[in-house]
DNA sequence: CGGGAGCTTGAGGGAAGTCAACCGGGGTGG
DNA sequence: CCACCCCGGTTGACTTCCCTCAAGCTCCCG
């Protein structure tokens, strides 16, 4: 009676570590996710202002959602890891007004829009689901405005990192060690601010202790430190879903 | 076999004018909707940081989202008008990070938690307006975030003014005219920016011609060019959800 | 009539942007 | 295999946008 066992694409994403769907849920949403596609870094999976008919998940690698002034400014939205939804708006949209594109390697799944508003409409959980993972967006899109519209440069970045730790997992560790691939310029990108301010605060917090940097990785040697700097509280991040009444 | 004809409070919300709702549906959550309160200006609706088990909706007045720096800034994460929802992600968060506070006298109804969880999982309609609504508040909030990070305080004013006019109703006419019950200092909570600099602002849009302000209203005389300023497109506030397959 | 909230304006300072130069490393092509 | 180039990081000098502090104003309300 059992499926064959096999490693589901969709086990280390959001719609699993949610814990909201079903088995029966996972299933169907795997019946109707595509192959896994190896993606270059700089490749765009949305384009702004263009059509898309697809749900992407990022299983591998690092993506973000960003915006484009006319004046050729780039704001990044969003970043996305492995295990993120690219573009939730494209479930309600027909054309979402962002895009998304690789940061670095990735590897990329899909999904029908049509088919996956059809699962939601006969299976609660999955409709749930999308609601879930589109607040949690909102929670996280909220945090950045408060960061771009009140926060000072140091401040931004030290947040910026303290979000990306959080993200990686390490909850609670009083220390962290991450990899972070971007470039100075695209987190400036993120943080509303240019590369080298970027540069001269990330050598301001290197000058502190507040961070060691190696090569592309990130030592964090007192995260509580570096949350005071930041005034980030992470507990944003790992909110569990409310259970229905 | 018809209900009474009676005026239901949730008519011009967003539940209805989505479009996505059958009238059982919307007939299903007046029935689990508490009367209309009144409310002064200037009161919490949900506090940063505190439970809530009600999912409010405003139906007159204005109100905001906001969020609070540690050492006492504030930014307002997004405006609320009549038929908006105000606090989403209660229906997934047994605790929210912002507060939604009146800005003028206002009018309230509410609906349980349980109450709505348990109505979605039973109606995809109703799953569907929930989606649907966060998502609308996402494209809201990622328009923010690029304003925030990547407009210059003139830009920002005058996107937020077309914005304002878009949300109230104004679609495509060549010029404006609304309320704008604010005190500079809420624009600057909105704006990342401190109320003298929101007043100078304004002073110069003013001298330009871009806008006629009287009271506490805005006259905008050339929509098209105060968008052209603010580099400002309405159409990511009218999309209309996309039909299933 | 007094007081407070919000608007207005000025003067001065500081955080971040701009422009520009230099460096180091990795990939590529001759 | 080496030279070149380009991208990204680093740093300096200068500019500018916005903030801070402060004072005076208007209007409304008690």
């Amino acid at each position: 009676m059992n499926a064959p066992p096999r490693i589901s694409a969709l086990q280390r994403t959001q719609f699993v570590t949610s814990g909201i769907l079903s088995a029966e849920d996972v299933e169907a949403l795997e019946a109707i996710t595509s192959a896994p596609r190896s993606l270059r870094a700089g490749v765009d999976l949305v384009s702004e202002d263009l059509r898309t008919d697809n749900i992407h998940l990022l299983t591998e690698g690092w993506a973000c959602r960003y915006k484009s002034t006319r004046s050729g400014y780039r704001q990044i939205t969003g970043l996305i890891i492995a295990g993120d939804v690219c573009n939730l708006d494209s479930l309600m949209l027909p054309q979402v007004n962002f895009g998304v594109r690789t940061l670095t390697a990735a590897t990329a799944i899909g999904m029908p829009r049509d088919r996956v508003q059809a699962l939601a409409a006969e299976r609660p959980g999955v409709a749930r689901v999308f609601t879930w993972l589109a607040i949690a967006e909102n929670v996280v899109l909220s945090e950045l405005a408060l960061s771009l519209g009140r926060q000072s440069a140091r401040e931004r970045v030290a947040h910026f990192l303290c979000e990306i730790a959080a993200r990686l997992g390490g909850r609670g560790a009083s220390t962290s060690d991450f990899e972070l691939p971007f470039t100075q310029e695209q987190i400036a990108d993120v943080l509303g601010l240019t590369a080298v301010h970027v540069n001269r605060t990330l050598k301001q917090l290197r000058e502190e202790g507040l961070i060691v940097v190696t090569n592309r990785r990130i030592h964090v040697p007192d995260m509580a430190e570096l949350s005071r700097v930041g005034e980030f509280d992470g507990s944003y991040l790992h909110a569990v879903p409310a259970q229905g009444g």
